[in-house]
DNA sequence: GCCCAGGTGGGTA
DNA sequence: TACCCACATGGG
């Protein structure tokens, strides 16, 4: 399994190269983008942050004092918005309550810990507070979301319905726990998700995997067309 | 018009 | 535990 991780992750890095997700942006803004991405396009949440950032909200004490409706108003483009705007408010409540505000003191957790506090709080899963960790705090956890589920089940290396804890540990057992590498890995099966391994529609001949891929091949040689046909 | 997108929480059997 | 559903906008 090593060597299989190890494979996929050179050949999606030599076809996408890095992604520099999330490099410049502050630990705050990741949080609220984890948050407003939940089952949604980036596209939607670019707008919405876009309006964060306008009305200089993009700050735990300024969006702590907003109220939720403002809020809401505010990342309408992103979907979800009365529900987003009650998570991120369930963010900053708890953030100011258990760690005086400070991104600094939250990230001083250990991992462990940080990831069952953050886990508590209203609107933060697993995904999420993985993302948070991996993306934010910048401690080697590894992100599963929809397109990692898919692209492993289809790679044959799990079953359909695997649990998040468990495709969770077969990356973690299975490679060096370095933040660079699951930060570029997660994002990297992010990129062959929406281009290449996509839901309806696999565009399995260019797929950089398809000579690994248990759908690509079909059961013999046969590259994509049947994998093409069917979704 | 239909399907889909970097999930999560709540309700029911 | 195992489903089922609500939540909602914007792009292909």
């Amino acid at each position: 399994m090593e060597q299989q991780l190890t494979d996929i992750y050179a050949r999606l890095y030599a076809r996408f190269g890095a992604q520099h997700w999330w490099p410049g942006d502050g630990a705050f803004e990741v949080i609220v983008g984890a948050i407003l991405t939940q089952n949604t396009a980036w596209t939607n949440v670019e707008k919405a942050m876009t309006n964060l950032k306008r009305a200089r909200l993009l700050h735990p004490a300024r969006m702590h004092r907003a109220p939720a409706a403002r809020l809401a108003r505010l990342i309408r483009p992103s979907g979800y918005f009365n529900l987003k705007a009650k998570k991120l408010k369930a963010f900053t409540r708890y953030l100011f309550a258990a760690h005086r505000g400070s991104l600094a003191r939250l990230f001083r957790l250990d991992a462990a810990t940080l990831r069952a506090e953050l886990l508590a709080v209203y609107g933060i899963g697993p995904e999420t507070a993985d993302s948070i960790i991996l993306y934010a705090a910048r401690q080697p956890i590894f992100v599963i979301d929809a397109y990692t589920r898919r692209i492993m089940a289809r790679l044959g290396l799990t079953r359909d319905d695997a649990s998040y804890d468990e495709l969770q540990q077969l990356f973690m057992g299975h490679l060096p726990r370095e933040e660079p590498l699951f930060n570029e890995y997660h994002a990297l099966l992010v990129a062959l998700g929406k281009n290449y391994c996509t839901k309806r529609a696999p565009r399995c001949a260019a797929c950089p995997l398809v000579e690994v891929c248990a759908t690509g091949r079909g059961n013999g040689t046969r590259i994509a067309s049947r994998a093409d046909e069917r979704g």
